[in-house]
DNA sequence: CCAAAAGTGTTTCAAGTACACCCATGA
DNA sequence: TCATGGGTGTACTTGAAACACTTTTGG
């Protein structure tokens, strides 16, 4: 294998979990003490990423990135935008940062995140550590901004795309489905209602399968099928004007 | 100025053009003849797009393409994916091409559309030339394929956000908005259904003006508000499950 | 028997859909 | 007066929204 790497591209990757209370994001730590008065201690977070293997597609350094901190070989892995080298200046942290580690202060990323249930991911090391997306630590370079865009792009691929499912485990029960919805959109849903339009979907198929809760009524489970989603929805447009 | 670019990176423009009876893509002419029987002739087309510059943010090298090529200052430039080295297999062609301008095998293109009525862009070179998006030249690269990906993202984005609205002029009936939903979406719609749902959205401003056509009745003119709409679509959210 | 979460129905109102003809104009 | 595209109305069906209590289970 190649191991070469671009000096000016980086991939990063912003790792999604929806826990049940909530969406979290994995954050890796970033510190660099040099012990001079002249130059600051870096004590923060940053979302993963790597600079891009130059005979790799952007794809696959993604997924290596992806593979080697969660260990899972299913994702589904979404690219959303490619932030160019100037468009927001360094602060002094991310300037030693970069120099410390040989890179170029000029340099583009090119941006994706993950999604899945949170509980799927185990962390092995202290390095990585999920935080819930409404109380982030102080972060590194513009990756406020990144996750925040991450986020709102992902809030609208729900709208057209079937996405939500891989938030949630592949049996799961209507009221995991409802908080997805409600976790990435920051709504409230009213549940005799989203539990009748739901029913109406013949791609979320219902399965004679109870999850035991404890001290509580069992809940049914449900799958999604792609295929049905595929038939049913490739002549069906609804224009949002 | 600082003109340098980088050789590993470039920036393409997707740009669409909305007439009369649909969408149009403009493309620029690739034309190489070496007079050597071991060599292909190119004469083809490729979507417009240069190396990035190294000082300037990719939005800036975007905005220099299509400035250039189309002497606009307003527009609506959407970013919508960023494809890397290895991706596709390059032709003959592509690497002769690659080969005699003094670029980089591997590369990577961060891939803009610009979407705009066609008639607001005057071409003055025969190096540049509408086509209907149904039935493009024989193109460079991949560029079928990017193509395609800027009309899918489009057809998606016009779900969620009012770019309808960048196809057609400032001042507009509401036929011209059916051609633009026809033609981005590829579907017939009813015109009474059509008129109903948009007179209810109070982001459409009827105005005191008509359009005049030849021998036909004279047609009323709206505007678009993005103030009004901003307003009314802040907390107002659709699941579509 | 209690706490905790699952599950259920009705009414009202708004929006979507199907469908065919008249209108105003300039040539 | 005619060809061209602009513009309109109704009946029906479907989906959205508001709203509160009962059920099942394990502890």
């Amino acid at each position: 294998m190649d191991f070469r790497k671009l000096d000016n591209v980086s991939v990063n990757c912003v790792i999604f979990g929806l826990g049940s209370n909530g969406l979290y994001v994995l954050l890796q730590k970033r510190t660099l003490n040099m012990f001079r008065e002249d130059l600051p201690t870096i004590d923060d977070w940053v979302i993963t990423g790597e600079r891009a293997f130059i005979s790799k597609t952007l794809e696959e350094s993604a997924n290596i990135i992806f593979k080697r901190i969660t260990s899972l070989n299913e994702f589904n892995r979404i690219q959303f935008h490619t932030y160019g080298n100037t468009s927001t200046p360094k602060t002094d942290k991310d300037l030693l940062w970069i120099r410390s580690h040989g890179l170029k202060v000029q340099s583009m990323t090119i941006a994706y995140y993950f999604i899945q249930p949170k509980e799927r991911i185990h962390l092995s090391s202290d390095e990585f550590k999920w935080f819930p997306l409404k109380s982030l630590p102080e972060l590194g370079f513009d990756h406020h901004k990144i996750i925040n865009d991450a986020q709102e792009d992902l809030k609208k691929k729900i709208m057209v795309e079937p996405v939500i499912f891989d938030l949630i485990s592949h049996k799961f029960t209507l009221n995991e489905l409802q908080i997805a919805f409600e976790s990435v959109l920051n709504i409230e849903i009213d549940n005799r209602n989203f539990r009748k339009k739901v029913l109406k979907k013949i791609y979320v198929i219902p399965l004679n399968e109870t999850k035991k809760g404890k001290a509580k009524k069992p809940s049914k489970l449900y799958v999604f099928s792609r295929d049905v989603y595929d038939k049913v929805t490739e002549k069906d447009l609804i224009i949002n004007i």
